[in-house]
DNA sequence: AATGAAAGTGTTTATCC
DNA sequence: GGATAAACACTTTCATT
């Protein structure tokens, strides 16, 4: 079982990335092979950790959230680990690491406006020191690793 | 055209997200509701630009990618609109926030090793400073916002 | 808006190269 | 590892409610 990728991996997965929803056949069509291989090599793709899977892409605006924050959090002594739970559970947070540095933690938050952030983040004074940057644009939005 | 979702649309979006293959029928089964109602309902997500596609979730380690680093780059007088070309056009850059505050762009980056990191800034000093931070960790991996 | 049924496609399996 | 072809399953259209 090699974990190595071919060009035809290399073509799927970009033309996969482009609509995760293209038929087996249509996708055989365009890369020149036939709809059982392209079968077979997704299939490989997950088994070999790849390929993760199929998900959606929402626009937050189109769902009321018309404000996107980057939170910074440094925890308090002792506060690590209840404020990673309390960074999981939030729901308005949708994309948090723990980094390195004096920052413990960075966070993606929406925001239906700019005064719920004040109480969202009060929620969390306990546990951590924030600092916000307020999101004006994203020139790269989410993309494909270079393959 | 109105512009709001209902708990049948939200299911759905939810039922999509965590397998966004699934067939119309499979997901009709599942919501009680037949074929070509899910199919219309993906339909009109897509036109009210909620759903935006499909994509796929590929695993950066699996590829080779086993370092991940969250970029803070301050861009110099003047630099400001080449700095964010050269974030566009820089592949190991899969994410980029414009912000608020003194640090024009965060962004995310990966890498093969620990000894890429500085070879990839060193073609952005002409451009901008950087303040880097190593992902130790993403206790909240991309998520879907709260519907 | 949603359904059920039929016609049209796409997927999958088995066999072969 | 990939192709072809037949059996099977899904998708789409349309008439109906």
């Amino acid at each position: 079982m090699k974990n190595e990728i071919d060009d035809l991996d290399r073509a799927l997965l970009k033309a996969l990335g482009e609509d995760a929803r293209k038929s087996w056949r249509e996708l055989a069509e365009q890369l020149g092979v036939s709809a059982p291989t392209i079968r077979d090599r997704v299939g490989r793709l997950q088994d070999i950790g790849v390929l993760r899977g199929f998900v959606t892409e929402l626009d937050p605006v189109a769902l009321g959230y018309t404000l996107e924050a980057i939170v910074r959090f440094k925890a308090f002594p002792g506060k690590l680990q209840k404020l990673e739970q309390q960074i999981r559970e939030a729901d308005r947070i949708v994309q948090c690491d723990k980094i390195t540095g004096e920052d413990a933690f960075v966070a993606r938050l929406l925001l239906r406006s700019i005064a719920e952030l004040d109480p969202l983040l009060e929620g969390f004074t306990d546990k951590a020191s924030t600092n916000t940057a307020i999101v004006k644009a994203s020139p790269v939005r989410m993309r494909q690793p270079p393959l």
